[in-house]
DNA sequence: ATAAGGAATCGAACCGTTTCGATTCCGAAT
DNA sequence: ATTCGGAATCGAAACGGTTCGATTCCTTAT
């Protein structure tokens, strides 16, 4: 692999020479110009980019750390950012849950290996964050309440308002005549599914009904776990009519479990969130709450940038989600 | 941010003593050891991995360059890609399609910023690889077959074995007693889907039926896709009882007009390719041919692993397909 | 007491760029 | 003829680590 050095004396030019054809080719009298270039051409040289990051302290790489890549729940995200990437010339690049500790997301944070980060795998602390943040390095949290000072001037969070959207379902129930709901919440770590409960909980409160009355009980946002949840609050045999999921994929488990047990959505109502792709095909289709994503991507990608051209103390954004409504939650023949 | 240096100064110690305890820990005394680390641990020093990278001639970084980002298609190729990495000490970085040419796969690749690359993208041209392909940047091509001799000593294929799949297809239709299919492949530029179409049509030359008389048609891929070349076949009103599409997304797209047309999987079968995740979950659910996405990314990483410690000319690797029936594909009563 | 050998530590070169300040060169202005 | 100014080019110092060979310092054998 050529380097630098050797354009320059095949050119018979000074190393600095070459560097300035490349970077600042104005700079450059046309005669050595192209003859540089042809050398270069020639050589098939191709500058190497970590000399060139360690010199000017930078990588025009940002990383965007996702807790698994699946779904086109990520891949609406990483839509969005690309897009504003791209126009701000930095390249994304992305990785799953780090299991090592030495590998993955934590080594490319650690080691200055990425100018700027998007964060939404929730394995990573907020204390780990704020340790790796710094001004050349400004990361972007998703999803997440920060402690109430912004722990870093280099943290920016962008959320869905998960409260929000809880609210929402608990108001479509409620106006399709669905008085004696069930919840199934995901694990207590997730302070998202956390939101969306406490706002369902209030669209009924401000209804009349306590909290007090629903059942909750926890699941694991799987397929399988929702499965189960929904098996166990069965057995209790228990008078609802209906049952919120804190996502889609419980919301999936719900729904086979209904059917097994040939339960029909008019008898009990089920109703996700997320809008999962998967969610549209089911059957019956998952009437749910949808987490605008791809806005999401751009929002974060833009606020990283300004915070990368040196903003500090980003405030927080909060985007809205909007309900889905599809047909398994019917509305509620007349008689309670 | 804090250098070797710093730490060198405020423990008193050169820069090579605090590299090695670093890097070679039992080199250095137990005294100097732990008073460096309290150092770099009080300093919070981070050793900076782009000026490792450009002394050390590499970065423990391999690129995985995908078409798009989305689908649990991909998520379990890279759940099998990153098996294999972190036991390799390796650090997978994905990058999507690359739109612009000085972003994104593109700019790592040229830039040496990775030791290796694993590559899904067939937006990226084989002559594009090889060219970018050396010694210490090895490449493995996922299912694209190479122009007969290698092209380069450092470029492996793995790939799906599609034609196998095809036939696998072919064979479990003509089992089902379908004797009229139509076709529904991809784009001309797709391999894979003339492969399965040939495996396919090979199916039914056993069984002594000629592929003049199966009707083809082309679909790009997409659901939508998919829907277009199915409204297209139907207006030509054949006497066809099947249709095999190249891949899941259009078969999906064949079910909803079916669905319109209120015509049943028994009147016309359909059959898909890949198995996504969605296949299983579709109304009727979706006969189709599984690819071993896990395997693929398991057995790339591990000959890109050997590429990496000097391997060259590593010959390629075919993997197998499974057929997964499910209900899209009822056997057909008797009477013809 | 001295030589030999091994452990601990160090100095300096090096990886491949960018970039700042200096130098050369040339034509135009005085 | 001399000075001046700008354009073109260059030399050398970074950037922040790793690593090789040299040096220092002990301990042990002679």
């Amino acid at each position: 692999m050529p380097t630098i050095r050797d354009v320059a004396r095949e050119a018979g030019v000074s190393i600095s020479t070459v560097s300035l054809v490349l970077r600042q080719p104005h700079r450059v009298s046309e005669g050595t110009r192209v003859r540089v270039q042809e050398v270069i051409k020639t050589l098939n040289f191709r500058p190497n980019g970590t000399a060139r990051d360690l010199r000017v302290r930078k990588s025009g790489t940002i990383g965007v750390f996702l807790r698994n890549l699946s779904g086109p729940y990520y891949s609406e995200l990483i839509g969005g950012i690309e897009q504003v990437a791209t126009s701000l010339r930095l390249t994304p690049i992305v990785c799953g849950r780090s299991v090592d500790e030495e590998q993955g997301s934590r080594r490319l944070l650690r080691e200055r290996r990425i100018d700027g980060a998007i964060v939404l795998d929730f394995g990573i602390t907020l204390s780990e964050l704020a340790e790796y943040s710094a001004p050349d390095l400004p990361i972007v949290v998703l999803n997440r309440t920060l402690p109430c000072p912004l722990a870093s001037a280099h943290i920016t969070v962008v959320k869905i308002d998960d409260d929000g959207g809880g609210y929402q379902a608990g108001k479509h129930f409620i106006d399709q005549g669905f008085l004696h709901p069930a919840v199934i919440t995901g694990p207590v770590e997730a302070e998202a599914s956390q939101a969306r409960q406490r706002g369902f909980f209030r669209a009924y409160a401000e209804h009349g009904i306590a909290s007090t009355g629903i059942l909750v009980i926890h699941g694991d946002f799987t397929e399988e776990g929702g499965a189960e949840a929904m098996a166990t609050i069965l057995n209790l045999n228990l008078a609802i009519d209906a049952v919120f999921s804190a996502n889609d994929q419980m919301a999936l488990g719900v729904l086979q479990v209904l059917a097994k047990h040939n339960i029909r959505v008019e008898q009990i109502a089920v109703m996700g969130f997320d809008d999962i792709s998967l969610a549209r095909y089911v059957q019956p289709a998952l009437t749910t709450v949808h987490q605008p994503m791809f806005e999401a991507g751009v929002t974060a990608m833009k606020l990283l940038g300004q915070a990368m051209m040196g903003e500090e103390r980003i405030p927080p954004r909060t985007l809205s989600t909007s309900l889905v409504i599809r047909s398994s939650t019917p509305k509620k023949s007349s008689s309670e």
